[in-house]
DNA sequence: GTCGGTGCTGGTAGCGCTGTCAACGTTCCT
DNA sequence: AGGAACGTTGACAGCGCTACCAGCACCGAC
C-alpha cells in the first residue's frame, strides 16, 4: 500500500495496570467508573495511562461487554439543509462523551430504513435516533424489541416507540395559513416537493385550515415527488399560477421552494407582497436576508438534534427523562413577504442591510 | 429503560458452521473470501447463514483481525452546503460494501483535527479521508505513519500524504477574475468569510490575477473570520461599496455570499449586471434560479466525495490507483450576473423559469 | 468479640472471531 | 508411477477487554 507499517503501537490496559501497580481490572474500572476506585489508585492509573498514551481498544471493549458505545442515526437525506442542522446538533451533543455517532441515509425510503435498522440493531447500538414516525410494521417491531433507548425526531405523534422530540407539522402549517388569513389573504396556494410524510402533514394542515375557512380548492395545491430545489419552487409556482391566476398567497412546504417562488415572481414582475404573499417553512438563514425578507415558520432544528442526542445519552446512562415526548414547537417569523397588501413592500434603499440583520436578531424560535 | 430486554439474539458463526456441516473457520472464510471455498461448501454455508439470519459480530472480527472496517472522515463543517454534497458522495460510495463511515467535525480547527486524528488512528481505521492540506506538523506526522490509505480532499497540493483529490482554488479564483476581465470589468472587489485555507487560496488567486492586470488595491478586499451566510454577504458588500463606490464587479468566495450581495444590490437598487457584476463560487443549485441568474465557479463536490471514497476503498482492498493525485478541475458557469454592461440584464417576463432550468442542464463541470 | 455490611480489589473465564500453519485430497508433471 | 504443486479444510491459540464473583480490610452494631 506504499504506507509504512507500524508495529501497531499497542499499549494495552494490562501495561497501564502494571505501571500503576494495580490489577488490569482495577485499571479497567478507572475508565468506566473512576468513582469506584480509591483516590490513590485513581491517580496512579490516571498518570500511568497518560504516561503511556493509552487508548482503549473499542473492539475489545465491545466484545467483552456485549455492547457498543455507538449511537445509530437514521436520517432520510444528507442534502437537505434541515437535516444538516439536526445533525450538527446531534454531533455537538455527542462530543466529549464516549459515544460515537453512526450515520446512515435512508433516502426517504422506509424499506431502506428497515434494512439499515436491521443492520444497526445487529451491532447492539447503545442508542438509536430515527427520523419520523412512519416506519414499516417490521421496523416498528424491531424498534419495540430493541434493547436500547430510541428517540424519534422531527415530529411528534401519538404513539412513541420510546422517546420522541419534534413538533407538529400539521399545526405549524395551520398556523402559517392562519397568519396569511390574518394578513387578508384568501386564495392561498400550496407548493410542495418530495412529499415525504412531514411535508404531507404540512399539506394536511394547510388543507384543514383552508377547509375550515371554506376556501379550499384542489387546484390550489401543486405538489411533486421530485426532490426539492429553488428552481423547482419557481416551476411549481408557475404551474400554480397557470391554474389559479387569482392567487394572492403561496404557502411553501420549505424555504428553498419559497425562494424559488420569490425569484419567479421577480422574473414575472409580480409584486411581493403587494400581489402575492409568500410564506416558507423552516426559516433558513437566507429568509431574513432576501428582498423582500421572507416570512417563514421557524423550526428548532439544531436544538432538536442536540436535545435528542442528549436525551438519548442520558437514557443510555440510566437517567430517563421525566417527559419522554418533547414538543419543541415552532414560530411564525413574520417578515415583509406576507405583509398586508397596501403596506410598502420595499425598504429604503440604503441601510437595508441593517434591516436584514435586525431580522436575524429577532427573538429566537425557542418558543 | 422501559424497553424489552431480548436475550440478545446471538447466532454465532459456529452455529452457522455446524448447520452447514463445516468448521467455523471455513464458515468464516465464506464471509471474507468466498472464492476460496469449494462451490459445495460455499452454498451450504450460504444457505445456513441465511436460514439462521446470521449477522457477523463486527467487534469480534475487529478484535481478532486487528483491524476495523471503518473509514474515518474529518471535515471542518456540517453546516456548509459544500460539505454536505461531498459527504453525500462519500456515503453513496461506501454503500453496498462492508466499510462504514465514521464522521467527525473539526470545526475548522486544525488542533481539533489533530485530536480527532489521534482518536481515529488509535482505532486502526481501514482508511481515512481528511479535508485539505493544512494539517499541523503533528497531524502530518501521524498521517505519514498511519498504517492505512489516506485521501486528502477538497484541494490539491504538491505534497500528498498518500492520495489526493480536489482542484486548485487558486486557479479557480484566477479564472473567475479573468472571466470578469473578459466581460470588461476592472474594479473588482473580493468578498470572503470564514477565511479557511481554501478561501484564503481563492483570495490569493484573486490578488494575483488583479496584480497581473495592475488593478489590485487592498481596499477592494473585504473579509471576515465570521462563518459565512447570505446576510453576511450583504453586509460585507455594503462595506466594500462604502470603501470603493466605483466598484463594477464582486467576486464572492462562495455562493451564499453572492446571494447576499445580490439581495443587497436589489435593496439599494443597484443593477446587476448593469452596474455591478457578481460571481460566486461552488455553483450551488439556487445560482441558476436567481434573478438575474448568478455566475459561479462550478466545483464537483459530489463527485469529489464519491471518488475519494471509491479510491480509498480500492486502495484498502489493495488496488491502489495508478494516479494518486486527481485534479477534478472546475468550470466557470457564465450567467446573467456577469454579462457585459450594455446587454439586457433582465430576461423576458415569462418562460424565464425555463431559462433557469436550461442553465442547470449545462454541460457538467467535469473539465 | 463476633457478625454483617460496605468499599475496594483481584482472579478466572470467556466475548466471537480470525491468523497461522499444518494436513488433507486431488491434479498435473516428469 | 512418484512426487511436487495446488486448492481446500481444520485445529489451535489468542485479540484486549470486562462480567462475575470472591476476597480482603475495615467499619459499626449487637
Amino acid at each position: 500500500m506504499g504506507r509504512k507499517r507500524t508495529k501497531s503501537g499497542k499499549i494495552r490496559l494490562a501495561e497501564v495496570a502494571e505501571l500503576a501497580g494495580v490489577s488490569p481490572i482495577t485499571a479497567s474500572r478507572f475508565f468506566r467508573n473512576p468513582e469506584a476506585l480509591s483516590l490513590a489508585k485513581r491517580t496512579r492509573v490516571e498518570s500511568a495511562a497518560k504516561e503511556l498514551g493509552y487508548v482503549p481498544n473499542l473492539a475489545a471493549r465491545a466484545l467483552a461487554s456485549q455492547r457498543t458505545e455507538v449511537i445509530g442515526v437514521l436520517i432520510p437525506s444528507l442534502t437537505n439543509n434541515v437535516f444538516s442542522d439536526v445533525l450538527r446538533g446531534i454531533y455537538d451533543a455527542s462530543e466529549g462523551n464516549r459515544y460515537s455517532i453512526q450515520l446512515s441515509n435512508t433516502r426517504y425510503s422506509i424499506l431502506q430504513e428497515e434494512k439499515l435498522l436491521r443492520l444497526f440493531l445487529a451491532q447492539k447500538p447503545a442508542g438509536l435516533i430515527v427520523t419520523g414516525i412512519d416506519q414499516t410494521a417490521e421496523s416498528r417491531a424491531m424498534l419495540e424489541a430493541a434493547d436500547c433507548p430510541i428517540v424519534q425526531i422531527m415530529e411528534i405523534g401519538p404513539d412513541p416507540v420510546d422517546m420522541m422530540i419534534g413538533f407538529s407539522h400539521y399545526d405549524a402549517a395551520r398556523a402559517a395559513v392562519a397568519h396569511l388569513f390574518d394578513q387578508g389573504r384568501r386564495r392561498i396556494g400550496f407548493v410542495g416537493a418530495r412529499m415525504d410524510p412531514r411535508v404531507q402533514r404540512r399539506l394536511d394542515g394547510y388543507v384543514s385550515a383552508m377547509k375550515d375557512a371554506a376556501l379550499f380548492e384542489q387546484r390550489l395545491v401543486v405538489t411533486t415527488a421530485t426532490p426539492t430545489s429553488v428552481t423547482l419552487g419557481g416551476a411549481l409556482f408557475a404551474d400554480l399560477l397557470a391554474r389559479e391566476p387569482g392567487l394572492d398567497a403561496v404557502f411553501c412546504a420549505n424555504d428553498d421552494l419559497a425562494l424559488g417562488v420569490l425569484f419567479e415572481c421577480r422574473r414575472r414582475e409580480i409584486g411581493v407582497p403587494d400581489q402575492i404573499a409568500i410564506v416558507g417553512f423552516n426559516d433558513l438563514e437566507f429568509m431574513a436576508s432576501a428582498v423582500p425578507t421572507l416570512t417563514s415558520v421557524r423550526t428548532n432544528r439544531y436544538e432538536m438534534g442536540k436535545t435528542a442526542a442528549t436525551m438519548l445519552i442520558e437514557a443510555i446512562d440510566g437517567r430517563r427523562p421525566e417527559q419522554p415526548v418533547l414538543d419543541l414547537g415552532f414560530k411564525i417569523i413574520e417578515r415583509q413577504s406576507s405583509m398586508p397588501r397596501h403596506s410598502e413592500s420595499r425598504p429604503a434603499a440604503s441601510g437595508a442591510g441593517a434591516t436584514a440583520n435586525k431580522m436575524v436578531a429577532l427573538p429566537s424560535g425557542h418558543d
